[in-house]
DNA sequence: GCGTATATGTAGCGACTGCTACACGCGCTT
DNA sequence: AAGCGCGTGTAGCAGTCGCTACATATACGC
């Protein structure tokens, strides 16, 4: 006779990713603990139980998300270092065209207008996030560069406007800007 | 004995400079129809009886604000033409460091993360706010500048970029970036 | 004066919000 | 075996949501 259908503990941990899953796929304007509980499979009760009040699982899932951004970044980095700083912009712009990363910038403007609004949490999610991101295009930079740190942020600034315009649909806007400004991959 | 205070009319056009003040202080986010209807003096009843639907009031309120940044630009264009890229860079970006301008910056973040959702009509108001800057833009490039059309571009790019890293809090990031970028002001 | 269209107030609907009181079953210690 | 604490289910609270039914007040054409 088949065992009794253990039911794995919850936790946090284990509830985290399922929460995240559910706010990449409908944003944190439409959170509310019903809907999160019942795409974790469980009961606004005891979200509330496990993180205690819904302002601290949205912090808790900001972090979560933060982390999960950083582990992407990772496995995205390539071997090869590119040759010039347009090869790192055309590289990074590349992946964020990825159909598969759509979600998390959607995600990703709904925690820009939080942080603009000084919602708690949102700010810091937000920070940590481009800090993982400039830490990357450092590691990126061309090994000649004459300033990698400067250039760095060069980048993370182009690259932050290009998401922005193509966010709004104006990806054509932000190629040709690109484009203009002596950006084009070699 | 005095009149007895004539009530002006009520319309679209008289509700939407209240209801854009409240969604510039409190954001989209908390725009429900009480509180805006308190905002501009009247009901809720009143505001569905004009606007049709709560969507169709956000439709309008998107178009009038987008008018209000068109206007706005307008006022804040100087006579004199930047002499260089970099000017053209750094009076936008001043501008738009006006504690005046935040409200505005706040609720661009949220117009932004709407469009990226797909919420009907923000992604119409986005593009013809930048739209606006981008011809703005284009008409203050320098007089011999060789790409006028792609350096707006270009500055429309590293603007945004800027201004939401600025949003989160990493705007001695954009600072570094612009300078190593070659666009710090003569 | 009369009827009618427009504008407004009152009251409420059903659904949803974050959150909580209460009960219950299970595993642990003693 | 008794008691106790942790995890969970049920039910419900007061408040807010967008929206609507109904009554009414006012202004204008005839």
């Amino acid at each position: 006779m088949p065992a009794p259908a253990r039911k794995p503990p919850m936790s946090k941990e284990s509830l985290l990713p399922l929460l995240a899953r559910h706010v990449l796929a409908h944003g944190f304007g439409q959170a509310s603990l019903r809907p999160l509980a019942k795409a974790a499979g469980t009961s606004d009760r005891m979200l509330l139980y496990h993180f205690g009040s819904k302002e601290a699982l949205i912090a808790d899932l900001l972090a979560y998300l933060a982390a999960l951004y950083a582990a992407g970044l990772e496995t995205a980095l390539g071997d090869d270092r590119p040759s010039t700083r347009a090869d790192v912009l055309a590289r990074i712009i590349d992946q964020n065209r990825d159909p598969a990363m759509q979600p998390f910038m959607a995600l990703w403007w709904e925690i820009v207008a939080g942080a603009a609004r000084g919602t708690p949490g949102f700010a810091a999610a937000a920070q940590a996030m481009m800090g993982e991101l400039l830490g990357w295009l450092e590691g990126q930079m061309p090994e000649g560069d004459a300033d990698p740190a400067g250039g760095a942020r060069y980048l993370l600034t182009v690259i932050e406007g290009a998401m922005m315009l193509s966010a709004i649909g104006h990806a054509d806007t932000a190629r040709e800007g690109l484009l203009a400004g002596g950006l084009a991959p070699s």
